[in-house]
DNA sequence: AGCACGCCGACT
DNA sequence: GTCGGCGTGCTC
């Protein structure tokens, strides 16, 4: 028997499946774990089974143990671990390792090899220590730890001989791969006789046994029970549960528990109604969902047309139909009243998974999955490598949000691989969006995709009205502040009224900075190519690109000069506000106020609850907020995303400034939004400021054409990575002379420096390459391989993107 | 990437 | 002589 095996040692370069023997006291299946020796000093290194076969075994290295009982991924996701590396320049080895839990890798148990002293310097009284020596001895040098304790299994001071033994150099501790993260499992009784015997077992006690005979009650209640849920409800202890054992009335099984961090019970609600919109969508997604081949569908619906209905319907319609369900939203749209809402229609069903659970939650999500006790899954973006049996619906909700596209490795898109599962499992697709991505849209209109449309607001309100303010008017009146004075009128008045106002400045990151008024300088960041950032909560100033902090003193280090903070942020936004108006409450939400005493929750409750007039904040504040009594939004600078050097500036521009226009006004007042600018008839800014997609649409398409753009071609990006400046962008030049020697050589741009050339003293530099096709792409491939094994590139370290968000 | 092998110079 | 510098080549 030989095996295919995907290793981690293998990097990019030399990344293939490797034939291992499989001794035959293992038993190896496709997608199970193993360890093997790999390369010339036979490191040991973990690998995923990619094929079983028998065949010719001479010459091959054997496989050295399996980490798992049953596979940890299907043949299926072993075939789409293949369309990531293919897709996305990466090993086998890191898109399997991609689509499983953390939980399974981490965590591994001590392995105990002789060190580097001999076992006769041991002091001769040291009984205990002696005899582990010699037992590791006689098994050739090593033993795992839990195999050691099996052998002593009364010692009670092993661990801590042990630890002395390492500290002398006796013995060296070293990793396996050996699972620490056992199934936390816990104790069932279940009744094994009938009622009467029970009685007559207690008669036979007397009234001596008053803990049996309470556990034996509330047995013949359940059946079966955890001993510690017994315990608990009874008084009773082990002990009593284990004569109870021994006297044959309950049996003892071990199961496996799970711990969700989801609430056990919500209050089942009906499902809801559809309007006829809504039911339109719906039949015609069901439609699909029934042929041969159901396909991919793009729901566009504007904010508060009620998506959600629809995504509802569509599980339920799944669930029925005896397959199950996946419902991918981006990170901050992942509430705990989606969770809630989903968990109404399908209680128990649901498993959520996303970034900010503990590794041992994730582990018990995907196990609940693994083995089908939930079927509907609601997660961010790595959720799509969920362990589903047979998808019915994928659901990519906010289809256009970035978060959707992973920026390290495998740097995969969550859509892209919901319509490969799509594709492979007879799915439907479902793309939701109230401004659908460009690419999606042109597959919409080209028939590749359905399209169904979902106009109104649910609630019939009226679109606001939006006003674009030009912020040039404002600096020739003399008005420097980030509050224009339209914008300041309108929240007076909504302040006059009782209402509330959200603002919002559009760009992570955007913020203060310190510079001297006598000689200009600025300070950086010793490690990057940025300014440093201020920040008033702890007074210091901060790179956002590595973390590097220092204290903001009020001298000019160079010059001894004055310096001001200056800069737009929402700390500067807040003071301002505050300024105007004195008396108001006004909260800020951003990733400095942000954090875990301090939730992102807990600051959006206090804004609905204590009614405080003005929320200032970032991209935090645009999703899935639903506020009756807010009526005015402003967007600060619109600049600030739309001259940003991408080719999807226009669109992310868009699409931020739509969502957070569709934020006031959803209950019964009219809204209004006023969005600030230095360019107010930029066509993006006037066409987001009429809710106008189609036009958007028709205008972004068009430039996309004209420059070959995606959805057009395909927009490759490598990035050069060095110590050395001049290596980096030398590096990048050769690798473009590689390809240029092609016959059909692609359009390349660059080399040119990356955004932010410098990142934590490493120089970055970039090409990019356009074109189209599966060629291209594993030509491209083929010249990174060559590049990454050519010496001439020591140094440098180089990466390949493709339709990169960065 | 990481490891061994091998070929040269410095030093017990 | 032999220890260790790093250039070269391979990884089932």
């Amino acid at each position: 028997m030989l095996a295919q095996v995907a290793v981690a040692a293998a990097v990019y370069a030399i990344d293939k499946p490797y034939s291992y023997r499989v001794p035959s006291n293992l038993k190896v299946l496709p997608g199970m774990r193993v360890s093997a020796p790999f390369g010339a000093g036979n490191r040991r290194t973990e690998g995923i089974v990619l094929e079983v076969s028998d065949g010719e075994t001479d010459g091959l290295k054997d496989i050295e143990a399996v980490l798992d009982e049953t596979p940890v991924l299907s043949v299926s996701f072993l075939r789409l671990a293949a369309f990531l590396r293919e897709r996305y320049f990466c090993t086998y080895f890191d898109a399997a390792k991609a689509m499983l839990p953390a939980g399974l890798w981490f965590g591994a148990t001590d392995e105990l090899s002789l060190g580097k002293k001999p076992a006769a310097a041991l002091p001769e009284k040291e009984a205990l220590a002696g005899s582990i020596l010699t037992i590791i001895a006689e098994r050739g040098g090593r033993i795992s730890y839990p195999e050691l304790k099996q052998l002593f299994p009364a010692e009670e001071n092993l661990a801590k001989t042990l630890q002395s033994l390492c500290k002398r150099q006796f013995l060296a501790a070293d990793v396996t791969f050996s699972k620490k993260l056992r199934d936390k499992s816990e104790q069932i009784a279940t009744l094994a006789v009938s009622q009467e015997e029970a009685q007559a077992y207690l008669q036979s006690k007397g009234r001596r046994a008053p803990q049996q005979a309470a556990v034996l009650e509330l047995l013949t209640q359940l059946g079966s029970a955890s001993t510690k849920e017994l315990s608990y409800f009874t008084g009773a202890d082990m002990a009593s549960i284990r004569r109870l054992f021994k006297a044959g009335m309950v049996t003892l099984s071990v199961r496996p528990v799970f711990e969700t961090p989801l609430p056990d019970y919500v209050e089942p609600a009906p499902m809801p109604v559809l309007n006829d919109a809504q039911k339109n969508a719906y039949e015609g997604l069901c439609a699909m969902a029934s042929r041969e081949k159901p396909g991919a569908a793009l729901l566009y619906g504007v904010t508060g047309s009620g998506k959600t209905a629809v995504y509802l319907h569509l599980i339920a319609r799944a669930l029925e139909s005896g397959k199950t369900a996946l419902y991918l939203v981006p990170e901050i749209a992942l509430t705990p009243q989606l969770i809630e809402r989903l968990m109404r229609h399908f209680g128990r069903d649901v498993a959520v998974l996303h970034s900010s659970l503990r590794v041992r939650e994730r582990y018990d999500e995907w196990r609940r999955i693994r083995e089908g006790k939930a079927r509907v899954v609601i997660g961010t973006r790595s959720a799509v490598f969920a362990p589903l049996e047979s998808p019915g619906v994928i659901i990519v909700d906010e289809e256009q949000e970035h978060s959707y596209k992973s920026e390290q490795t495998p740097r995969y898109h969550a859509r892209e691989v919901a319509l490969w599962l799509g594709l492979h499992h007879r799915a439907l697709v479902v793309l939701g969006s109230a401004t659908p991505s460009v690419e999606s849209m042109y597959q919409a209109e080209r028939g590749v995709y359905g399209l169904f449309r979902l106009a109104d607001r649910y609630n019939g309100s009226d679109l606001p009205r939006v006003d674009v303010v030009d912020l040039k008017e404002e600096l020739r009146r003399g008005n420097a502040t980030a509050i224009s004075k339209p914008l300041q009128d309108a929240l007076a008045e909504a302040m006059a009224a009782g209402h509330q106002s959200i603002l919002f400045l559009n760009r992570r990151g955007a913020g203060q900075y310190v510079v001297c008024v006598d000689c200009g300088d600025v300070p950086q960041c010793p490690r990057c190519s940025v300014s440093l950032t201020y920040h008033a909560a702890n007074h210091r100033l901060l790179c956002h690109y590595c973390g590097y902090s220092q204290p903001t003193r009020a001298q000019c280090p160079v010059c001894g000069g004055h310096r001001k903070v200056v800069g737009t942020g929402t700390q500067k936004v807040e003071l301002e506000l505050q300024a105007l108006f004195p008396d108001a409450e006004i909260l800020r939400m951003d990733a400095d106020t942000v954090s875990a005493a301090n939730s992102h929750e807990d600051i959006l409750r206090r804004f609905r609850e204590e009614k405080i007039p003005i929320l200032v904040g970032t991209q935090m504040v645009t999703k899935g907020l639903d506020f009756a009594n807010v009526t005015l939004v402003g967007v600060v600078d619109a600049d600030l995303s739309l001259y940003v050097n991408s080719f999807r500036a226009a669109e992310t521009t868009f699409s931020l400034i739509t969502q957070v226009v569709g934020r006031a006004g959803r209950g019964a007042y009219q809204g209004r939004a006023i969005i600030q600018t230095m360019t107010p008839r930029h066509a993006v800014l006037t066409l987001a400021a009429q809710q106008d997609y189609d036009r958007f649409y028709a205008l972004e398409i068009e430039l996309r054409r004209l420059h070959g753009l995606p959805p057009f071609r395909d927009l490759y990006t490598l990035t050069f990575v060095s110590q050395l400046e001049s290596r980096a962008l030398s590096g990048a030049a050769r690798f473009r002379d590689l390809l240029a020697v092609q016959p059909e050589r692609p359009e390349i741009l660059g080399p040119s420096p990356a955004p932010v050339v410098k990142v934590n003293n490493a120089y970055r530099y970039r090409l990019e390459i356009l074109g189209s096709g599966k060629q291209l792409r594993q030509r491209l491939a083929a010249c990174l391989k060559e590049f990454l094994r050519n010496k001439e590139n020591r140094g440098v370290t180089a990466y390949l993107d493709i339709n990169s968000y960065e």
